[in-house]
DNA sequence: AATGATTGATGTGTTACTCGCATGAATGTT
DNA sequence: AACATTCATGCGAGTAACACATCAATCATT
């Protein structure tokens, strides 16, 4: 049944104005061309839905009952278009990324910041969770792209490393191991250890990098939360082992970071995407400059 | 906004098969030209609705908003074009005319075993009325063609005559006015007469006829109908004038006919139908047969 | 890792369709 | 009867949509 839309839109509005000619000039086509479109319609229909002489136009019984459906279905139309544009103006707006959070601090200010200026009415979303969550949500497409651990990925997403960094001990300045330069993961044993739970993609890889050794350190306390661990160190209630870009940069009044070995535990922190993603040209910006900035050479 | 139903339905089975050659086989498109035509609504939405590569074809998260739209969409349309294919199907099957009562029996019943016989299919319906009724339901489009009296007629409708006829005077056959081979209208000044009312068109008719002869008959009885005239005639409680069609025509046991004179009121029966309107084809036959076999030369 | 089958995208030429212009016939109005 | 205006038709021009040929990309298989 080939009937078009041009179609519609010249019977409603002939049948509005009672007028071929006057109807024609607001659609902005000649008079033998509307003509034409409403007798296309009337063939493929095979009923005529008006009436007309050179004076006078009317609708049928057929053209009085298509009418209102008619322009209902021209109403849905252009408020489907107009709604489906709204959302993709709406989302090429805006940057949606989520990032584990001793991720989020590191990376991301200096490059929103220059993003931001370059930018300035392209808001950026950032949703922080945890590396599992992070996955699933580029999976289902929630956000645009993640920041993620590399143990934490999937056949389906691309991975891209930004930086690779060791596990290093934190503990107070006034801790018996705040003494030593270096500390041996075995030195831990006599300490009580704050770790994260099973379901922390950094937990996977401690016991990852720990299994080669045969060193199994015993959990004193455990948190959800890397920044949780952090918290209980400076209270004094143990040591943990944490990501170097989650602990304080310089001198810090209560908290000192030591290099732990023996195994170095390394972790990767990069940017995940689906690959053959069609991202907006705003999200592939603020990609590309995470990359330009963070990438390790 | 340039988008075609031919898009939507392209998108849609694109979609739905998650394949742009099954979809160009559906749809009896070669697969470049279907191509073409997701890229031709893409273009114009502004927006991406498939990520595709030569393997594997997903929706975008606006694909996702905008299929159940465009299936809708397309869903109403095919309802819309089938609803009214179906209205002009049964009105082209089917002819409808409205009819004053004293006519119905007269004029239909060999017409309508005629056209029966050659459209074995075509079912007729009468709707039995008043002559301003009749009008209305011409004038309404509530049906195609009406039979009615001339007086009720309409600057926007075209009569056709069909049948001249007198007014005569029915009473029992025992009634002293039986005795006389003609009767004048002032005969009747001594019996009780019956009528019908203002609204009816044959009081108008009778109305006007008897104004020039200075007459007026004094009415004992007022009844809606004519046909209700006739039975009261029957049950011996006064005479009443009635047009020549709505009597028996031949020898009755209990009533009888006389010619009414001075004056001889005359009202003329015929075809009302609006100027220019579009019968179906079956409407304009049964039209033709009536003012074929009943027109007056 | 190499190879092959298959699919979506692009270039190109052809055809069909839609359009505007010119004009005719019909229709109300004066 | 004459005139102005409108809908319908004939016709030629231009454009859009199509199929075909082909390429590049992508998985699956070996």
């Amino acid at each position: 049944m080939n009937v078009e839309l041009d179609d519609l839109k010249a019977f409603v509005k002939t049948a509005e104005m009672r007028s071929f000619r006057a109807a024609a000039e607001t659609i902005h086509l000649s008079q033998p061309a509307l003509t034409r479109r409403i007798q296309k319609l009337e063939a493929t229909l095979g009923v005529p839905l008006l009436e007309r002489t050179t004076r006078r136009i009317e609708l049928t019984a057929v053209g009085r009952d298509f009418l209102p459906r008619a322009r209902r279905l021209l109403d849905d139309l252009e408020t489907s278009l107009l709604t489906v544009q709204e959302i993709a103006q709406r989302r090429s707006g805006q940057v949606n990324i989520a990032c584990i959070p001793t991720a989020a601090y590191y990376f991301l200010p200096d490059v929103i910041s220059a993003f931001s200026e370059a930018y300035p009415s392209i808001r950026v979303r950032i949703v922080d969770a945890g590396a599992n969550e992070v996955l699933q949500g580029v999976l289902n497409r929630e956000v645009d792209f993640g920041i993620t651990l590399t143990g934490a990925d999937d056949p389906d997403v691309a991975f891209e490393p930004l930086v690779e960094e060791p596990f290093m001990l934190a503990c107070r300045n006034d801790h018996p191991l705040a003494e030593q330069e270096v500390v041996q993961w075995e030195d831990l044993a006599e300490h009580r250890f704050i770790t994260v739970g099973r379901a922390s993609g950094n937990r996977l890889i401690l016991d990852l990098g720990l299994a080669k050794s045969g060193f199994r350190p015993r959990w004193f306390y455990e948190v959800q939360h890397l920044s949780t661990s952090l918290g209980l160190v400076e209270a004094g209630l143990g040591v943990a082992a944490l990501p170097k870009m989650s602990l304080p940069s310089g001198p810090h009044p209560l908290i000192a970071s030591r290099p732990l070995v023996d195994p170095v535990v390394m972790r990767t922190v990069g940017l995940v995407r689906r690959p053959g993603a069609r991202l907006s040209p705003a999200s592939e910006r603020f990609h590309e400059m995470l990359l330009t900035r963070w990438r390790t050479p």
